[in-house]
DNA sequence: GACTTAGTTTCAGATAATGGAACCAAACGG
DNA sequence: CCGTTTGGTTCCATTATCTGAAACTAAGTC
């Protein structure tokens, strides 16, 4: 606790109120919120009030209690379908799906975490929103890797400040030399695995998703259990990953940038 | 333009902004949004910086265009999983969307609008996130005039005073009045009807989820065409719709409130 | 090479945020 | 039943923050 950073004036701290109301889970009230936060009651107060005048919190007249409203429902659905890759690939996550009958991620990076936005299952059918804007660790999943590979300087050293190096398993890459040297070798590849570094059992192969520049869109992963199939046979599909992304990578230049001259 | 009303400082400016990038559905330049804003340069600007800086917002670096961040997705996430009736509700939606064969909306009230929170559609699977967060009148549709029925005297006011009272169709109900006179008999029903006021040919029955308290969380409809249906058809359904939308209010109140004595 | 156009920075003044403290209401306890 | 604690809301003088005209820089254009 305690280490927010520099936030921007009043906007942030308002931002830090949302996401600390986001954080519970459920629906908080106003003592509980306080016994969270450094701000002075009056401030909190202040605080909460207006994000719910805005909308972006609802206060349950039952209970007091405050929850994410519903203005957050639907700028969700404008970010989603405007500023994520996932409107996109999203054909190109079903054919891939088709083709290999194993699980899709689709993730972007955020603030050093991976964020899914969206997801193929191998067996049921999709599970949007449940599964969609949820976040997992870079430094220890195929797509975070694979992203934080092709990241510039600058930007990588702040996702690495922000990475835990949790060994979550006995493969986890526990150190940032380690990663380092891991990105380097992946950088070289072309693409990257998880070698059950998050989770044991759980193995994908990764590729990140470029624009022409060479910038960090996004990157696309295969994965799959050690029990149903190996990494190498999962290298096996790393061309036609690539090819998928090189897919998503173009219509997401021409479509997102049509003003390109 | 400009008929914003009474924003609450700074941080109602910024939100405002964000409101602003999110209507526009696709990436947009700085000069852009200066053309469609009242705010001066500089204070444009600041609050852009101020929200990029939060991950509220993205900054394309090539393009110099900015869009709707990461940060926003997975706050909306959080809206959605915490505060929508949407996850509470899923299964019922499954059970009703089987028996009728028809397609089920979920709304929410949002600032005098209908926000659809989820829908099963009569024919193809599931298309969450690209559905959920879609917005739609209140006046015309059966889920916003079920809510608006059971919707307390002043924040009615408040919601009428926000309807456009468009005339869709024919069947429009174009005038507060008609829609009050409208409200009252469905509130002696216990039902609402779309009678292809918002579309022609679309015909739905919708019933209000109300705590026992009597205040509105929601409403769940059963839409149809009139070329399968008819509207009395649609009115054998309502005491099954009514069901469920009884066990979702009831789990919704466990659910959410647990620490009610 | 002068002239737009697009984006960024400055700075004194205006405004809005701050937070300690007082206040109110309801639940609690004796 | 009344004093007390707990939970939430309002006041208000102080001060930090936001404001926005204008100056400035960096790229295009002609």
């Amino acid at each position: 606790m305690g280490a927010e950073g520099h936030s921007d004036g009043t906007v942030g701290k308002a931002l830090d109120v949302l996401d600390l109301v986001a954080r519970q889970g459920a629906p908080v009230r106003f003592s509980d919120l306080m016994a969270q936060t450094d701000y002075p009651k009056a401030t909190l107060y202040r605080l909460l009030q207006t994000l719910t005048n805005q909308g972006m919190l609802a206060l349950d007249p039952d209970t007091g209690a405050y929850a994410l409203g519903m203005r957050l429902v639907r700028l969700a659905h404008a970010a989603w379908a405007q500023s994520s890759l996932a409107p996109i690939a999203r054909p190109y996550l079903d054919e891939l799906a088709e083709k290999t009958g194993e699980t899709i991620h689709l993730a972007q990076m955020d603030q050093g975490q991976v964020l899914y936005v969206d997801k193929r299952n191998a067996a049921k059918p999709v599970e949007m929103f449940a599964q969609a804007g949820k976040v997992g660790p870079a430094y220890c999943t195929g797509v975070g890797k694979a992203m934080l590979a092709w990241t510039a300087p600058e930007a990588l050293d702040q996702a690495l400040a922000r990475q835990s190096f949790y060994r979550h398993t006995d493969q986890t890459l526990d150190t940032p030399e380690k990663l380092l040297a891991e990105l380097k070798a992946i950088r070289a590849r072309g693409h990257a695995f998880d070698r059950e570094e998050h989770e044991k059992g759980i193995i994908c192969c990764a590729v990140p998703i470029l624009t022409r520049s060479g910038r960090v869109l996004g990157a696309l992963s295969v994965t799959s259990t050690t029990a149903r199939t190996t990494l190498e046979a999962l290298e096996g599909q790393a061309g036609l990953i690539k090819d998928i992304a090189a897919k998503i990578a173009a219509e997401a230049e021409s479509w997102r940038f049509p003003e390109q001259n």
